[in-house]
RNA sequence: GCAGGGGUUCCCGAGUGGUCAAAGGGGGCGGACUCAAGAUCCGCUGUCAAGCGCUUCGCAGGUUCGAAUCCUGCCCCCUGCACCA
C-alpha cells in the first residue's frame, strides 16, 4: 500500500477554519483576560452566598484545613501569600471532593511589637493591633481566600483571652500550674523573662539580646508530665522528619542511671547521672558543676578553696554563651576530697569542671576517660589514670589507642564476677541491677525538656488570673469574675520601661475573693505562645460564649487532628510542642477526646529572591549596594538567592504583584514555583510567564465555549486525555503535591486542547465535556477565573458550591486512543531527529518522508512473545527452541534478522530491556488491537504529518512491500517504523 | 560533635533498579505571524563520525546482565541541637 498526500486532510482544514474564526470574528471584550473585574465579581458572589461557611454535620466527612495564623504586623508578605495559597487550594479541592471543610482564619495579636509600636507613637497597643488586623484582612480578601469569616478571632480580644484564663484555672485545678522561684532567663532589652524554648545560644529569640540568669518567682506549666507521651506519639503523626527530629531532640529523653558515689570521710553522697552505667568500672574521677552545692562544702577551708573560687567566679562571670565559646579550654580544679566507686570501693578524686552543666541531670558526672572523649582530654591534662573497661571485639582485651572508645562494647577488666563479656544493654542492665541491690543507685530517665515558664512581665498579653492576698496567699480569680481584662486607659510613652500594668492602680488593687481584704492582682501576663496553643480548638466553635468550645464541635472537627496544618518551620519546636501539650492536657481535663492536634503538618519552604553576595566573604548584602564592590574585601559582588527579608531589602510586595497581575496569577506562580515544602525563588520573568499562561488558559477556554463545530476528529482522544489527566490530578492534589497538580490543570490541559485543535479540532459537544472536566480542575489554584468560565459555560451553580465525583475515570478504549496519538507524536519526533542527518546526505531539498513499518513476521513474533510473557514463559530456557519452530526462522536470508529481533524483543541489549518488558499499557493495547494498523494509521494522518514537517508528501508501506529506502526496513520494529527522508 | 535534609543538565526542579540524554518550567537561540513592538504559536538547547554511538545526575569504589536510583567510604551545602554525661 502506498499513500501519497499533498493536500491537508479534512481535519487539518477544519482546524484552519476554527482558527480563523477565533482570531477574527470574536469580540474584543471576550478575548481580554481582566483579572481585576473577574476577581472582584466572584469574591462578592462567594461572600453573598456565604459559600465557605461550614457547620458540624455528623453525616458528612470533615476536613479541617488550617494555616498558622498571622501575627498582624500590618501587611501581608510573600510568606503569608505562599502559606495561605497552599491552604486555600487544599480547602477548595477538598470541598470539590465533597468534604465538609473547616477553613478558618484569625490573628495571633498579642505580643511585643504592638506594645513597642504604641510606645513609639504614643498610643495603645489595642489600637495599633486593630488597625493592623484591618490591613491584613483586606489583603487576605483580595487574594480570594475561602475562609469561614464567622469564625474569625483575635487572641487579644477578651472574648478569646477570657478562655485563656479559664483554661489556666482548669490547669491549676489539675495541678499543672506551679508558681515557684527559680533561676530564669531574663532579657534586658525585652524587659521580661523567656521560656527555655525562646533562648537560642543564650540570646533572646526575638531581639537577639543577651539573656542572663535571674532568680524570680514565676509561673510554670508542668509540661514535663507529658514528656513521654509527647515523645512517643511523634511516631504516629505525619510531620516532616526534621520537625520530628527537632522535637525528639528537644524533649531529649535519655535512659541511664543515677549512681551514688559516697564521699570519703563525709555523710554526703554525690549523685551522678549517666547514660553509660556499663562503663562504671572505668571511673577514675568525679566531676561536679562549679555551681553544685557540694563543691562549697567540700572545699571550704582547705588549701584548694582559692583555686575553686577562681574557677567558680570565672564561670559565674561569663555568660553561658561565652562559656561555651571558651569551653574549647576544659578546666577543672581538684577539690581535695575523694569519692568511692559504689561497686568496687575504689577511691577516686573529686573535681569541679567548667564543662559540667548544673541544670542537666544532677550536675555531677562520673568521669570515664577510657570511654568518653571529654573525660579523656581532662584526664590527660590533669594526669589522671585512664582505664579501658569495654572491648571493641568480643573476647579480646580492650585496645589502648590514645582516644576514648565511645561505642558500645563488651565489658572487661571489671574485677568483679558476672560482668566481663556482657554487651550493650545487657551490660547496662547488669550494672543497674547491682547498684539497686546495694542501694547505691537506680535506673532512671532524664529529660532535657523543662517545665514551660509562661509568665511575662509585659502588658500586651493575657493577664494571669490570680490575686495576691496578705493572709490567703496567691489565689485564683473565681471563674465568674473572668475575664480579667486589660485596661484601655494606659498611656504608653517612649523611653518608659517595665510593665505599665504594675503601676495601674485600678487594675492592681482589688479584694481577696476569699477573705475580702484588700489585695493585689498578679500583673504578669502570659507568654503569647499560650494563646496559639489552643486556637485551633476555639475555631471549632468560635462563637461559643459559655465555654471555650463545645465537646461536640471539638470532637467532630478535631477527630484525628487537624487534617492539614500548614506553616513555617520556625515553629517546629515551640508552637508545635506547646500545642501538642495543650491538646493532651485539655483532653485530660475532659474537654474533648483528641490526643494529637495535627495529623499532618506541611512546612512550606522559604520564598527567596536575589540579593548581592560576596563569594569570598560568604556574606549577603542589602540590594542597595548592588553594583558596588564588596564593602569588606572589595571583590566584585555576585548574586545569590536569599530569603526575602527587610534586612536584605529583597522583598517583593504581594500588593503590587496582585495589582499588576491579579490574585489568580500570583496564586498560580506561588503554587507552580515549587512544591509546598521546597524553597522557591522569586523571579519577575517567571511570574510574567505565569500571567501569559493564565491568558493562554483564558483564550483556550473562550475558544472552547464559542466552538460550534459539528463533528470533531479529536473528540475521543481529547476526552480520553481528560480522564487520564483527571486521575493524575486527583492523586497529586490529594497528596498536597500542588505543583504537580497545577502542572496538569494549568499546563498540560492547555497543551492537550491546543494539540486537539491542531489535529483537526473537537466538536462542540466534546469540547463542552472537556471544559466541564477542566474548569473545576482550575478552581483550587485559580478560583476566580474558574468561576467566571464555569458560569460562561452555562452552569448555574458556583464551583464554590459544587461537589464533583473524583473517583477514577477510565474508558476501555482509552489506552488505544491515547496510544495512537502517542504513536503519531513519536513518528513525527523521530522524523525530525533524523532530518538533519538526512539533509547532509542528500542534495537538494527534502520534500518527502518514507516510512516503513515492521515486517509481517515481526508483528507476529511480537504478539506471540507478549502472550508468552503473560503466561510466564521462561525465555532463557525455551526461547531458542520456540524460535526454531517459527516459519520466519526457516528462511536463511532473514534468519539473522529474526535472531536479532527476537533478542530485542525478549532480552534487550546493554541498558535496555527487551520490548516485552518495556511496552506500556498503551503500546500493548495497540499491538493487540485488531483495529490498529500502523500503515493505515499513518496514511490517514499523512496530511498532518506532511504539514507539521513542512514537506509535500508522506509515503508509507510495510517493510518488504516497497523500495527499501536508506536500508530502514531491517531496523523497523513494531511501533517503531523506519523513517527516511527524500 | 550529634541529629535531620540535601548535592541531577545554563538555572530552578521532577525522577528511588531497565520505557532515562533524564518530566516540567525559567532563561537562551532560531523560526512563523507582523510595518514594528507586544502577545501568540512552532522548533532547538550534552557531544560527535548520527549509532539501539559516546559522555553526563557531588567524588571514589562496589553490587548487578543493567545504576541518577541500591551498598561502602569520602567531600561539600542547608537546618536544628550542642561539653546533655
Amino acid at each position: 500500500m502506498r499513500v501519497s498526500s499533498a493536500v491537508p486532510s479534512i481535519g487539518f482544514l477544519n482546524w484552519l477554519i476554527v482558527h480563523h474564526r477565533c482570531t477574527h470574528t470574536r469580540g474584543q471584550v471576550m478575548t481580554n483576560y481582566d483579572p481585576d473585574a473577574i476577581e472582584a465579581r466572584w469574591q462578592a458572589a462567594w461572600n453573598d452566598a456565604s459559600a465557605f461557611e461550614s457547620d458540624v454535620d455528623l453525616s458528612r466527612q470533615k476536613f479541617y484545613c488550617l494555616e498558622m495564623f498571622p501575627y498582624p504586623s500590618g501587611q501581608m508578605h510573600m510568606g503569608h501569600v505562599r502559606n495561605y495559597s497552599i491552604g486555600d487550594s487544599m480547602a477548595r479541592f477538598r470541598r470539590l471532593a465533597g468534604f465538609n471543610v473547616l477553613y478558618p482564619m484569625g490573628y495571633d495579636s498579642f505580643g511585643m511589637p504592638a506594645e513597642n509600636a504604641a510606645r513609639r507613637i504614643g498610643g495603645h497597643p489595642h489600637d495599633v493591633t486593630w488597625s493592623n488586623i484591618e490591613g491584613i484582612r483586606s489583603d487576605l480578601n483580595r487574594m480570594g481566600f475561602s475562609y469561614d469569616w464567622r469564625r474569625e478571632l483575635a487572641t487579644s480580644d477578651s472574648s478569646y483571652y477570657r478562655w485563656n484564663q479559664w483554661i489556666f484555672l482548669k490547669f491549676h485545678e489539675m495541678g499543672l500550674v506551679e508558681r515557684r522561684t527559680a533561676p530564669v532567663n531574663w532579657c534586658d532589652s525585652c524587659d521580661t523573662v523567656l521560656a527555655n524554648e525562646q533562648v537560642k545560644n543564650n540570646r533572646c529569640w526575638r531581639c537577639a539580646g543577651e539573656v542572663r540568669q535571674k532568680d524570680m518567682a514565676q509561673w510554670f506549666l508542668k509540661m514535663t508530665k507529658y514528656a513521654d507521651e509527647l515523645l512517643d506519639e511523634l511516631d504516629h503523626i505525619e510531620f516532616p522528619e526534621n520537625v520530628k527530629a527537632m522535637q525528639r531532640n528537644w524533649i531529649g529523653r535519655s535512659h541511664g542511671a543515677d549512681i551514688h558515689f559516697p564521699i570519703v570521710d563525709s555523710d554526703d553522697v554525690i549523685k551522678a547521672f549517666t547514660t553509660r552505667p556499663d562503663t562504671i568500672f572505668g571511673v577514675t574521677f568525679v566531676t561536679l558543676a562549679p555551681e553544685h552545692t557540694l563543691c562549697e562544702n567540700l572545699v571550704a577551708g582547705t588549701e584548694f578553696e582559692e583555686n575553686y573560687r577562681k574557677l567558680a567566679d570565672e564561670c559565674a562571670r561569663l555568660s553561658e554563651f561565652d562559656r561555651i565559646n571558651m569551653l574549647r579550654d576544659k578546666k577543672g580544679v581538684f577539690l581535695g576530697r575523694y569519692a568511692t566507686n559504689p561497686l568496687t570501693g575504689t577511691k577516686v578524686p573529686i573535681y569541679a569542671g567548667n564543662f559540667v552543666v548544673a541544670s542537666y541531670g544532677t550536675g555531677a558526672v562520673m568521669a570515664v576517660p577510657g570511654h568518653d572523649q571529654r573525660d579523656h582530654d581532662f584526664a590527660k591534662k590533669y594526669e589522671i589514670p585512664i582505664l579501658q573497661v569495654l572491648s571493641e571485639d568480643e573476647g579480646k582485651d580492650p585496645k589502648v589507642t590514645g582516644r576514648a572508645f565511645e561505642g558500645l562494647g563488651w565489658m572487661a577488666n571489671s574485677g568483679l564476677p558476672g560482668f566481663d563479656g556482657l554487651y550493650g544493654d545487657n551490660a547496662k542492665a547488669a550494672v543497674i541491677e547491682a547498684l539497686e541491690k546495694e542501694g547505691m543507685g537506680a535506673g532512671t530517665i532524664q529529660y532535657r525538656l523543662k517545665d514551660w515558664l509562661l509568665s511575662r512581665q509585659r502588658f500586651w498579653g493575657t493577664p494571669i488570673p490570680f490575686i495576691h492576698c496578705q493572709s490567703c496567699g496567691v489565689i485564683p480569680v473565681p471563674e465568674e469574675d473572668l475575664p480579667v481584662e486589660l485596661p484601655l486607659d494606659v498611656v504608653f510613652t517612649e523611653g518608659e520601661s517595665g510593665n505599665p500594668l504594675a503601676n495601674h492602680h485600678g487594675f492592681v488593687n482589688t479584694n481577696c475573693p476569699s477573705c475580702g481584704a484588700t489585695a493585689k492582682r498578679e500583673t504578669d501576663t502570659m507568654d503569647t505562645f499560650y494563646d496559639s496553643s489552643w486556637y485551633f480548638l476555639r475555631f471549632a466553635d468560635a462563637l461559643n460564649d459559655s465555654t471555650p468550645f463545645s465537646k461536640e464541635s471539638a470532637d467532630y472537627w478535631m477527630e484525628g487532628g487537624v487534617d492539614l496544618y500548614i506553616g513555617g518551620i520556625e515553629h517546629a519546636v515551640m508552637h508545635l510542642l506547646y500545642a501538642r501539650f495543650f491538646t493532651k492536657a485539655l483532653r485530660d481535663a475532659g474537654l474533648h477526646n483528641v490526643s494529637e492536634p495535627f495529623s499532618r503538618l506541611v512546612c512550606q519552604g522559604m520564598v527567596n529572591a536575589p540579593a548581592p553576595f560576596c563569594a569570598e566573604c560568604n556574606v549577603e548584602y542589602h540590594v542597595d549596594i548592588e553594583g558596588t564592590p564588596c564593602p569588606t574585601c572589595g571583590n566584585t559582588l555576585g548574586s545569590r538567592s536569599a530569603k526575602m527579608s527587610k534586612s536584605l531589602g529583597n522583598t517583593v510586595s504581594p500588593e503590587i504583584m496582585i495589582e499588576k497581575y491579579g490574585a489568580d496569577t500570583v496564586r498560580l506562580f506561588i503554587l507552580f514555583g515549587a512544591n509546598p515544602e521546597a524553597g522557591m525563588d522569586w523571579s519577575d520573568s517567571a511570574i510574567d510567564s505565569n500571567h501569559r499562561q493564565m491568558r493562554a488558559i483564558h483564550s483556550a477556554l473562550i475558544q472552547g465555549i464559542e466552538n460550534d463545530v459539528g463533528v470533531g476528529t479529536m473528540d475521543e482522544w481529547l476526552l480520553a486525555r481528560s480522564r487520564q489527566a483527571h486521575n493524575n490530578w486527583t492523586d497529586n492534589m490529594s497528596n498536597v503535591s500542588l505543583r504537580d497538580g497545577v502542572m496538569i490543570s494549568h499546563f498540560e490541559m492547555v497543551t492537550d486542547w491546543q494539540w486537539a485543535q491542531r489535529r483537526g479540532g473537537v466538536s462542540a459537544s466534546a469540547g463542552r465535556e472537556y471544559l466541564n472536566h477542566w474548569i473545576p480542575m482550575l478552581y483550587p489554584a485559580t478560583p476566580h477565573l474558574a468561576e467566571e468560565m464555569w458560569e460562561m459555560l452555562g452552569n448555574k451553580t458556583m464551583l464554590a458550591q459544587t461537589i464533583l465525583n473524583l473517583s477514577p475515570r477510565q474508558n476501555d478504549s482509552d489506552a488505544i486512543v491515547l496510544g495512537q496519538e502517542e504513536y503519531l507524536k513519536r513518528v513525527i519526533d523521530r522524523a525530525r531527529s533524523v532530518r538533519e542527518l538526512a539533509e547532509r546526505h542528500t542534495e537538494g531539498t527534502l520534500s518527502a518522508v518514507n516510512i516503513q513499518t515492521a515486517n509481517d513476521w515481526k508483528e507476529i513474533l511480537a504478539s506471540q512473545a507478549i502472550q508468552m510473557h503473560n503466561d510466564d514463559f521462561d525465555f532463557k530456557a525455551g526461547g531458542n527452541k520456540f524460535l526454531q519452530t517459527q516459519k520466519c526462522f526457516q528462511d536463511e536470508s532473514t534468519k539473522g534478522d529474526v535472531m536479532q529481533f527476537w533478542r530485542a524483543l525478549v532480552v534487550g541489549q546493554k541498558k535496555r530491556r527487551g520490548r516485552i518488558y518495556t511496552w506500556g499499557e498503551q503500546e500493548l493495547a495497540l499491538l493487540s488491537s485488531s483495529e490498529f494498523d500502523e500503515v493505515d494509521f499513518i496514511s490517514n494522518n499523512a496530511g498532518f504529518i506532511a504539514s507539521t514537517l513542512g514537506i509535500e508528501s508522506v509515503e508509507v508501506y510495510r517493510a518488504g512491500e516497497g523500495e527499501d529506502v536508506a536500508g530502514k526496513a531491517r531496523t523497523s520494529l513494531p511501533l517503531e517504523p523506519g523513517i527516511a527522508w527524500r
